[in-house]
DNA sequence: TGGGATATCATGGGGCACTATGGGCGTCAA
DNA sequence: TTGACGCCCATAGTGCCCCATGATATCCCA
């Protein structure tokens, strides 16, 4: 399968190294990657990891902004900022750059997290605050527990019921 | 037939292998399953474990909302995230791997239940929990009202006991 | 109808290949 | 020189392939 699937955590060794989960490798080279693109959400405190695809659907993202604000520049600039190759060595590591650390507060331990298309990169500790925050709108997505936006899913809403 | 029923319990070997069930198996087969794709339910210690399709319907139902909302990402978090591939060696066996464990409080025994179109994987002591659960609100339902809920929270606190 | 032969299943374990992880060393630039 | 980085190797741990065993179920034939 060619999809990025499930997360795990690994620990980040003394060079500031972490090995990429063998499977999200196998993924990687399936899809034909040959580069890493790695950019910061806009939104959270995860790096989106991917091709070069993954630029493609950045820029429709901030294509969604108007453009004679500063905001779609702002948003362009903070993604793509700096470099955010990432280099895979020969025994399938990366390295943690300052650039990552400083957007996502990893410090110690990386978990990976499978996304379908792409994966991201989380410190551990957020990614299970923002993993329970998630399934908990979900929930309530589904129990359509809030009436008023409840009702605007409802039909689609009705899917997940066996 | 090619619907998952019933349920058995089968023991983790000391690798942390388990056989799948060859009835299910068989279903696994006869649908033409090359892969399973294992899901953490969103509100329950269980793994729904089906083919391919059960993710396609997940990406599908994402593939409806607007990409960059938050819904469309919390569903694919959930999809993608809490989701992985389950490969049967040869034997028709199936590896527990920590992400099961985590979720589902798995150690030693793993129950497989039968759902018609997908099948899923406990911890055996807290499928009968929730087992007894089920059956009482069910009886609930069919005694008609709420008059009864006295009843039904008398079964509730006989039978939970984690 | 009973009893054995056969097939299928659950389970255990050996062993190879690959993965994760640590560390050595040279190169290049500040 | 020092520290960041790329390249290489060593080792323990894990996953996965393959085979062996015993238990059950199924079938056939006397």
């Amino acid at each position: 399968m060619d999809r990025f699937l499930s997360n795990t955590v690994s620990r980040i060794d003394a060079k500031g190294r972490v090995s990429v989960p063998a499977h999200f490798r196998a993924v990687v080279q399936k899809r034909g990657y040959s580069e890493l693109y790695a950019l910061r959400c806009l939104d959270l405190p995860a790096m989106d990891v991917g091709g070069l695809d993954l630029l493609d659907r950045y820029e429709q993202r901030i294509a969604q902004e108007d453009p004679f604000l500063q905001t779609a520049d702002d948003m362009s600039f903070f993604c793509h900022g700096d470099g955010a190759f990432l280099k895979l060595d020969q025994d399938g590591r990366i390295t943690m750059t300052d650039f990552i650390r400083e957007h996502t507060g990893i410090s110690a331990e990386v978990a990976f997290v499978g996304r379908g298309n792409f994966f991201q990169i989380w410190e551990p500790g957020r990614l299970a605050t923002y993993g329970a925050q998630a399934r908990a709108r979900l929930l309530q997505l589904r129990q359509g527990t809030k009436a008023h936006e409840a009702k605007a899913h409802e039909a689609k809403a009705g899917e997940r019921s066996e």
